[in-house]
DNA sequence: CGGTGGATTCTCT
DNA sequence: GAGAATCCACCGA
């Protein structure tokens, strides 16, 4: 069993499968909350259209360039946060989008945040803004926080892989990566 | 140097 | 299911 430190320094892909089912917590604000990730999301370097990195470093997806264990957040439309955790050698420009998760702890923290007390995590923009997470965090890491990952799973299920979502280029690739928990496991 | 297009979410119909 | 909200780095000229 590999390690969360060399899988996220190997292939993209097997670091996206593996971090589902893992705890990601925050400590913002004098705020802690934490959830299980269910819905992630791998985006390569140059060899992928679709990806923030292709088109080479920016200012705004330096860290994504950074060293496996970094957080890399950026702007969304405008108005909503989405995180990333860099994958692979620095310098590849390799990351897995946390896309959707399940709250276990701190749910009233992600409620207040939210505005709502249903739905908390459920999308990349929801999760970046029921953790707290922000522009300020882009560049820090997952080992040093203030955003944490746990380094056992801690929930099994089913994987299911699927499409990217909300992108026009490399639209055959599955990188999506869902979990199933449960017995309530639907297609 | 201005137009444009998003790795989205929410609300209303 | 459609449309608005809302920002700015990057592209193309």
């Amino acid at each position: 069993m590999k390690t969360l430190p060399e899988l996220l320094a190997g292939d993209v892909i097997d670091a996206a499968r593996c971090l589902l089912g893992r705890r990601l917590s925050s400590e913002i604000g004098g705020q802690v909350c934490a959830v299980v990730l269910t819905e992630v999301e791998a985006y390569g370097g140059e060899d992928d259209p679709a990806s923030h990195g292709f088109r080479g470093r920016r200012t705004a997806n330096a860290s994504m360039f950074g060293a496996a264990g970094t957080l890399y957040v950026y702007r969304s439309y405008g108005m909503h946060w989405c995180m990333n955790v860099v994958t692979g050698p620095a310098g590849r420009a390799a990351a897995v989008l946390l896309r959707g998760a399940r709250p276990v702890t701190g749910a009233d923290v992600m409620s207040r945040r939210r505005g709502r007390s249903d739905h908390l995590a459920d999308g990349p923009g929801k999760l970046a803004q029921a953790l707290g997470v922000s522009g300020e965090q882009d560049g820090t890491t997952v080992y040093e926080g203030p955003v944490l990952l746990g380094l056992d799973v801690e929930a099994e299920g089913v994987v299911r892989a699927d499409k990217r979502v909300g992108i026009t280029r490399a639209m055959k690739r599955q990188w999506r990566f869902l979990l199933e928990e449960g017995p309530d496991v639907r297609d």
